[in-house]
DNA sequence: TCTGGGGTCCTAGGACCC
DNA sequence: TCTGGGGTCCTAGGACCC
């Protein structure tokens, strides 16, 4: 990657505006869309596995419901309360996310796809003037379209982006919009919001500024890089550019390739015998081929682990990872699921007493490489297209009757009973993309 | 006392993000 | 009873090589 040579006076960002839009408690908002009852009531979305509170609107984080907080233990508070309740609904957000860029395309040239509920849109071809307005236009014909409450944060840099975004969102009377390319607002904000609300300044990194004598925004702008880099890696002295107005972080318009696929997750309940956790691993490794095939890649190596959960004090740890190398890169559903059992294999050791209560496991591969066929060897090439055409059956039966209709025998059909699979007791339809779950109008 | 001097590659772990 | 999942980037340090 070329970066382009910091020029440490450019303090106007030379007309370059990238704007940041989010969705609003986006999860939450998503809910909102589908039953307008919801409107004005506190709602929070949850983790896989109905365990944390991942997404909070305004109203219940003014009850003090905090990001990360286990449900268990705010339960009796949403309870009296009466706050809303949802297991997370990924196939939903996914497709309500989708929808909104869409929306987003309309308004700029150029879109970099961040995260499900946010994207950087380049504004730099928008007359400087004009910015505002553009934004809140955008801001309304979301809201219109999609359902979805969204803010729009305006700077030089990708950096600045964000900051601004956090101010417009959390200061009421810029009504969603900030921009910090405007030279007035830039150096009204930057004193007056907090080092630790900078993109990439997390905990240990805001220890050590604060240790430094950094309270703001600005503090940390005229901070010597140098110094910055020793503590901070090249990272910090990125910032400390970026809050400049010289620009580190290109927009990335084409999604790049991924380097890593994982999927991992907690069990509904704890699991203590090797056939749940067989079944456990092969669904994951199921999913694993799946995703890996929907962008045409393949793995040599797989990771497989399982592990007890620290929370559990009176009970045994036991952590386990262990690669296992396949005889050659591939991405079908039944190698990788061969695959993971034999980690199973390698590393079960009978229960004692008292036993070893498993709370996740997972599987994970890092290397991903584009599976082109042409550059396979000779040997073992029917098996592999026997493979492949079963994989694509597989696939197209998926799509068409929903992920699950068909699985590998070892994923099993007794998965609710079993215990291991992940709860979403209070999870709401998939409205936009299942047939049978359109929600009804009667008029 | 002095003990060669670079390179590259890989991995583990830290930090951060949503 | 009950505590998420999935990514990226960076660095230090060891192994190995000539």
């Amino acid at each position: 990657m070329t970066q382009p040579k910091p020029r440490l006076d450019d303090k106007s960002g030379g007309g370059r505006a990238i704007a940041l839009i989010d969705g609003n408690s986006f999860y939450c908002s998503c809910e909102r869309t589908f039953d307008p009852k919801l409107a004005g009531l506190p709602v929070i979305v949850l983790s896989n596995n109905d365990g944390c509170a991942i997404a909070r609107t305004a109203e219940a984080k003014a009850l003090g419901i905090k990001m990360g907080d286990p449900y268990f233990k705010i339960r009796d508070l949403c309870r009296a309360q009466g706050v809303r309740v949802f297991s997370s609904n990924y196939t939903l957000y996914g497709d309500m996310s989708a929808r909104t860029n869409a929306v987003y395309r309309g308004f700029a040239s150029a879109i970099e796809i961040y995260s499900i509920d946010e994207s950087f849109l380049d504004l730099t071809d928008v007359r400087p003037d004009r910015r505002v307005e553009l934004a809140r236009d955008l801001r309304a014909t979301v809201r219109a379209w999609t359902g979805i409450p969204t803010c729009v944060g305006i700077g030089p840099t990708k950096t600045l982006a964000k900051l601004a975004n956090h101010i417009a969102k959390s200061i009421a009377p810029l009504d969603g919009v900030c921009d910090l390319t405007d030279p007035d607002a830039y150096a009204h904000w930057l004193g007056r919001i907090h080092v630790g609300e900078v993109w990439g300044i997390g905990r240990a990194s805001l220890a050590k500024l604060e240790a430094m004598g950094v309270d703001t925004v600005a503090d940390l702008r005229d901070l010597d890089p140098r110094p910055v880099r020793k503590a901070m890696t090249v990272v910090g002295e990125r910032i400390i550019h970026e809050l400049r107005g010289v620009s580190c972080l290109p927009l990335g318009l084409m999604p790049a390739q991924r380097k890593g696929c994982a999927v991992t997750r907690s069990f509904g309940s704890r699991v203590e015998d090797r056939a749940s956790l067989a079944q456990a691993v092969s669904a994951h490794a199921t999913r694993l081929g799946e995703k890996l095939r929907r962008e045409g890649l393949g793995t040599d190596h797989v990771t497989v682990f399982f592990h007890t959960s620290e929370h559990d004090r009176d009970h045994p740890q036991r952590s386990v990872s262990t690669v296992v190398t396949l005889p050659e890169a591939s991405n079908d559903s039944l190698v990788l699921i061969k695959a993971a059992l034999h980690g199973i294999a390698k590393t079960w050791r009978p229960q004692g007493d008292p036993p070893w209560r498993y709370s996740k496991a997972g599987v994970i591969t890092v290397d991903l490489v584009p599976l082109v066929a042409s550059q396979r060897a000779l040997i073992g090439q029917l098996d592999r297209e026997q493979g492949a055409a079963l994989m694509a059956a597989l696939d197209a039966c998926n799509a068409r009757f929903g992920r699950g209709a068909v699985v590998p025998a070892r994923v099993g059909l007794e998965r609710t009973r079993t215990g291991w699979s992940t709860k979403f007791e209070m999870r709401t339809p998939r409205y936009t993309t299942q047939i049978g779950e359109l929600p009804v109008a009667i008029a």
